[in-house]
DNA sequence: TAACAGCTATAACAAACTGGCATGGCTGGA
DNA sequence: TCCAGCCATGCCAGTTTGTTATAGCTGTTA
């Protein structure tokens, strides 16, 4: 007769509205979304935080806001739901022909380079597919990925780890971007004009020179940043950093005012309109490697869509690499 | 009256359910592993392979197969579990131990005292825990607390306000700081060497009196500068200011060279490293009180980690407070 | 081939779960 | 101080889930 041994496993339904409550930041406009009853999302919420034993949400007068465990559900239920969501229309697919949602994680830095052409691709090769494209930084990209709110995620340097599945798309190494001076030339303190004006455009130039000019970098743990600052302690050297910024045009901007230098794949230029106010030099001794890859996660399968997308994003970004050296 | 919506959201259970069944194939002895009778599992399955539209199992005289489709939710189920079990872990990880991060807002005049205990203390009690400290003046501190940037903050005789809540560690007087002269004594117009080299060290003076020395103030809007000229105010005088200095350890220096006085709690000495140099005095009728206290957003909810952060900071106050009278 | 052994499906019933409605209490704002 | 908005609680009804008993099917074996 007795009929639950663990009453009370979390729900896939629970999960949902406590998601649409975090989101929402009230019980009540969440029962509208979900075309139920407050009450019943009450008790939910509550059958949810007394199986986890801990409280999920804080009430006040004016609605609710997630706790700190809280958003850590919000981000794994976020991700479970994500992947039901794509299990289930995967397996409706047999109707269909390659329909299915694919969500996918882009670098700042590539996405104004392939945004376009990638989405033009998709479309075609997968016209009945849902694709979002998500911008962000190496370690959001990674947490969507554990998660599971991406499928995958295009990323730089990235580590290798028994839960990720990766290949390698493309290196590049990264050079000196610096102002493109017309007439007053105090870029660094090794800057004579003449040598400058002559021979800047071409000349590579060493990683030690580089660390005796001011530089404009991201903050950490941007990926560039971790590989310049690991390059330069290798030859026992640390970078004048005069600024942190992060943000590709802001970074791009200020080396435009001749504020510092950048260090960067050359690609990136093509994120900036007015390439010509640049020169790159490349780095030599040691040069610096940048290693981009697309990552998923080997723990969950790859949909036939899903496989399809992964090729789409390896050719459009190829070509795009191809098109700008 | 009716309660469904959708008849039939693909459940955890029957995900579970499913895998069990696919992986053992057979239906009875995936009943004894899950310790349910076996037609109740045959009706999940069912329900299950209802909402699909599909068949999973293919089901013969000595067991059950999955078909296709079944791998693929196989497949896909054993990725979901999984993920749902890895959320499961991390919020009762964090349940046990206590993470998170606290930012706390420390004022200047405090930052010496209490620092390496504050730490200390924190790092005893929180060990998960991210803490940041930050030091600055009243102004600034309210405006980190407004916007978010700090979650609490010691602040000195804080004004109330209906989105702040704060809570009193500690009141104490404001005392006359004066330079410990042995020799040559030009303290003020009405120094007497005699008079003060016997007796100063504890005679209190009046505030009337300190209105005649020469001060060394903080400029507004200086918590401390505020109840000085207030008091001032109230006994219809007013502060002889020789110089306005911001930072303690400058004004303590010039102290100590005999350009002026300050008037400060007397534990600020503490900041500052040879206390023999000064001659502290209490300031009678009207006694300064400045009040410390502990502020935080009523808006925002706190942790479970900010509560505690904010009983380890109480503690550590009171114990410095203590140690230095 | 017929009986058997093992497995799954169905039926009927009980307990529990979920949702709806009415209501109460709290909080924040006028 | 009152009012409006929001969440919690209590209670009821319909549905779901599990249990037991049993029937039907399949492959094996005598």
């Amino acid at each position: 007769m007795r009929q639950c041994k663990y009453t009370g496993r979390m729900d896939l339904k629970q999960l949902e509205y406590f998601v649409r409550v975090a989101e929402l930041g009230s019980f009540t406009r969440a029962s509208m979304a979900l075309d139920i009853a407050q009450p019943a999302l009450s008790r939910q919420i509550r059958l949810l935080e007394v199986e986890l034993r801990q409280s999920l949400l804080t009430r006040n007068g004016r609605g609710a806001l997630p706790t700190e465990a809280g958003n850590l559900l919000l981000k794994h239920g976020r991700g479970i739901l994500h992947q039901v969501e794509v299990a289930r229309e995967e397996l409706g697919a047999v109707r269909g022909a390659l329909a299915g949602r694919v969500s996918m994680g882009l670098p700042p830095s590539l996405s104004r380079l392939v945004t376009v052409p990638l989405i033009r691709a998709f479309r075609e090769r997968l016209p009945q597919a849902h694709l979002t494209l998500t911008e962000g930084f190496s370690v959001l990209m990674c947490e969507g990925l554990r998660v599971g709110n991406l499928d995958m995620a295009v990323l730089y340097n990235a580590e290798h780890s028994p839960d990720m599945e990766m290949t390698t798309l493309h290196t590049e190494e990264l050079v000196l971007i610096s102002q493109n001076a017309h007439e007053d030339v105090k870029i660094g303190p090794t800057g004579e004009k003449s040598y400058l004006q002559r021979t800047l455009r071409r000349l590579p130039v060493s990683l030690s020179e580089v660390a005796d000019l001011p530089l404009i970098l991201p903050s950490r743990p941007n990926a560039f940043r971790i590989l310049i600052e690991r390059e330069m302690v290798a030859i026992n050297r640390k970078p004048v950093i005069t600024l942190e910024v992060d943000g590709l045009n802001a970074i791009l901007s200020l080396v435009k005012e001749g504020i510092g230098h950048a260090v960067l794949p050359s690609y990136t230029l093509s994120n900036f309109d007015d390439s010509a106010s640049f020169i790159r030099r490349s780095i030599a001794s040691p040069r610096i490697i940048s290693e981009l890859a697309l990552v998923h996660s080997s723990r969950r399968p790859s949909t036939e869509t899903q496989k399809i997308a992964m090729e789409v994003i390896k050719s459009v970004l190829t070509t795009a690499m191809k098109s700008c050296n």
